[in-house]
DNA sequence: TGTACATCAGTGAACGCGCGTTCACTGATGTAC
DNA sequence: TGTACATCAGTGAACGCGCGTTCACTGATGTAC
């Protein structure tokens, strides 16, 4: 096997790629080293050439998901007040993002985690929260928005939660029915 | 130590009880069966005697979690449509029920286990949910009222998902900031 | 350009620990006489 | 009422497996001359 930093880095990368989809799907616990390193065609004793340990790991995944994802959000390098809010709202509450946990919002898919996770790792959701919060402002009106801010929130959170009680429901309908009702809503919501 | 079928009924109630508790708080994978029994105030060895494996135990801390939070909701016994929506609203995204992860809404503490469960369990907690989405439409108005079921959902998942953020956010005063936006969209929600 | 050596990403077996589960045993309670 | 026996919730040590981590080794690449 080769070992030029360039290529030392992009298995780094692949690992970090896989872990990041991996653990959103099966929780910050629900994946084993032997196993993300099998997926990325390695065998376990060199996992720790590229980590000190699992947990750098999951910093780093952690770190990548969330980063991918706001980049996801800004889609096609847009800012996100150009993104039209029923663009969006389209996209996050679709079947394709509920059936795509591991692809997708890292605070819907590890809310709970995220919520028990070490300081600093609460820290760091803590801050992405607040850019992507930002993010949704702007594609409500804009800070100079009176009310901008408030539904902000509320976009936010009905948004994260339909995705969660979607993902929950085995009844296709209902799961269905969520996604639509609340796309809707939201849709209706910034275009007042 | 005595063994009358009573007090083995009530030491599997409450070795059920402490793990419905900490199962909310640390995920269905996160705590032990040793710890559980120690909390009880027993040893290992005994927990066998109550249940056939950790599965089955987990199985009945899920149903015990929801069976006790729905009647939660029917506060005091009234039906929900006898309890006004700001009031369960209130105590719902009150900062009491964010820090109180054990004993609250099993839907926002363990969304993303409970759309990973097995195919039964799924089965449990989609049944749970139309429950539960039965009960805020009597709160929204019953179901003769044309909108209410559209709002029951919504209503629904901005509470899961500002439960959800606000439990994330390790910035209190944006964690509260979330919760009163919330509280006070959903009381206007069923004002209206 | 060719040769000897150093480096180090990756290998795969082994280790150690935690945890779910098993098992022989205990001793208090309930039952039979 | 008292005594002998059966039952079984609970004990705590032991087992086995999975998983994170370690380690001696390999062999391809880069470097020095």
């Amino acid at each position: 096997m080769g070992h030029s930093q360039l290529e030392k880095q992009k298995t780094h990368e692949r690992i970090v790629e896989i872990a990041s989809k991996r653990l959103r799907e099966k929780g910050l616990e629900g994946v084993g080293v032997a196993d993300l390193m099998r997926e990325a065609g390695l065998t376990v004793g060199g996992f720790y050439k590229h980590f000190a340990s699992r947990d750098e790991l999951v910093a780093e995944a952690m770190q990548s998901a969330f980063g991918s994802w706001e980049a996801a959000v800004r889609s096609e390098g847009r800012a996100p007040g150009e993104v039209p809010i029923d663009e969006f709202a389209t996209v996050y509450l679709s079947p394709r993002h509920r059936d795509n946990t591991g692809g997708g919002c890292p605070f819907a898919a590890l809310s709970a985690d995220l919520a028990r996770g070490s300081e600093k790792s609460r820290a760091f959701a803590t801050a992405q929260m607040k850019i992507n919060l930002d993010n949704m402002i702007e594609r409500m009106g804009g800070a100079d928005n009176e009310t901008a801010r408030r539904d902000a929130i509320i976009a936010s959170c009905v948004m994260t939660g339909a995705l969660g009680l979607a993902r929950i429901s085995d009844d296709e309908t209902l799961s269905n029915e969520i996604l639509e009702t609340v796309k809707d809503f939201v849709t209706r919501l910034a275009a007042k």
